[in-house]
DNA sequence: ATCATATTGTGAAATAAATCACGACGTATC
DNA sequence: GATACGTCGTGATTTATTTCACAATATGAT
């Protein structure tokens, strides 16, 4: 579990640096400043060098960084050598776009399984990923220890709790509800309709400006 | 555009309170206290009462909130009564899940265009929505001013100076790619594949508690 | 009525994150 | 090699958000 003295900020920003570092190396940028980085991201660059400064002293002044350094740093330290097996649950429209959504390309996650209860999917796969009953969700999950959440709501903590006592340690709900689980398990909510209500209230009632 | 003192963070609560306020007045409930409401939300019960106090004292000490209150509340703050036109730009997988979801159950927001590239699906429609080729963009956006993008990473920003230049006010961008516009413009960016590596990240290096 | 109990609303404190601003130092040029 | 320039790394500051903790007060039971 390591050094934990990164910021949660921080944290969530790596994969982005990650995806926009590996562009440049296949655009074959030698070097990059903090400030062009900003550009890309979209993150102030004084945030940047920040963020990167946790890890150590990555640039050298007057410089900038190394495209490939900081792009193998980043490799080891966001374990891009070792892919984390997901499942997904709820072959539903949402479901199914990720099942298409190719994660591995610049990633170390992917999808290897998913649930439905439809016994029509039951059987197929889609994006090359084979298609389980949600009642042999226990006998299929081996060595699978995050799951993304993508069925109907009222269905979602039924679910969690069984993939808690299957042992899953974290999950990715993009349903409405609010699941509860154990504190050791870390959850993180996407909430679509969430997302676009709080833009739509942000545009009519915050400055149109900054 | 009026008083903006309200919290970055609070504002983007607030549509998580009004759905869960609805659910519990559809359950009957006639009160709740912050504590129940927290419990339901997974929002410590000292944030909602903070988050609610710049609306003013809208609870009863020893007594809670009423819940039909708060909803004709909120319903106002938000906008609930003034449904917000969305057009929807690429009718991908995840953009038909966008189609299939049922926006407006609890909400004020409805997509009512949809476009695309691919002959096939121009003239039918997805969901009640009808989808148009993109071509045809400016012509048919008419009182549409938030788009949600769900096009492939490259057409991101081709697409966004297009809807900039119709006059779209806010973007809610589902693709990697990190668009730049105006500073007038609002955008707010969902990285699927972000989201899903820094869960795997805190995982790794973070605490199992807290 | 009285009293025990529940729960708000909020000052104050704590925590977290972003930003400023600049000294130090490497690079590039002549 | 001296000089001008660019860019990092970071101490200090500012801003934002959460959390603590408790006085004030309404409720509900007897």
């Amino acid at each position: 579990m390591e050094q934990n003295q990164i910021p949660q900020a921080t944290a969530k920003r790596l994969p982005l640096y990650y995806r926009f570092l590996n562009n440049l190396n296949h655009q074959g940028k030698k070097r990059v400043s903090s400030k062009e980085l900003s550009e890309a991201v979209k993150v102030d660059s004084a945030t940047i060098r920040r963020d990167f400064s946790y890890f150590g002293a990555l640039g050298k002044k007057g410089y900038g960084y190394n495209v490939e350094y900081l792009l193998g740093f980043f490799r080891k330290t966001l374990d891009q050598d070792e892919v984390t097996e997901v499942a997904l649950i709820g072959v539903g429209n949402l479901g199914t776009a990720f099942l298409h959504y190719n994660f591995m390309k610049n990633n170390n996650t992917k999808i290897v399984k998913a649930f439905d209860t439809n016994i029509e999917k039951v059987g197929t796969d889609i994006g090359g990923v084979p298609i389980f009953h949600i009642e042999e969700l226990e006998e299929n999950m081996k060595g699978v220890s995050v799951a993304i959440l993508t069925v109907p709501a009222n269905e979602a903590q039924t679910i969690t709790d069984r993939l808690i006592d299957y042992g899953v340690s974290g999950i990715l709900n993009f349903t409405p509800a609010r699941i509860t689980v154990p504190e050791k398990i870390r959850v993180h909510h996407i909430d679509l309709a969430v997302e676009l209500q709080s833009l739509v209230y942000f545009l009519k009632h915050y400055p149109l400006d900054l």
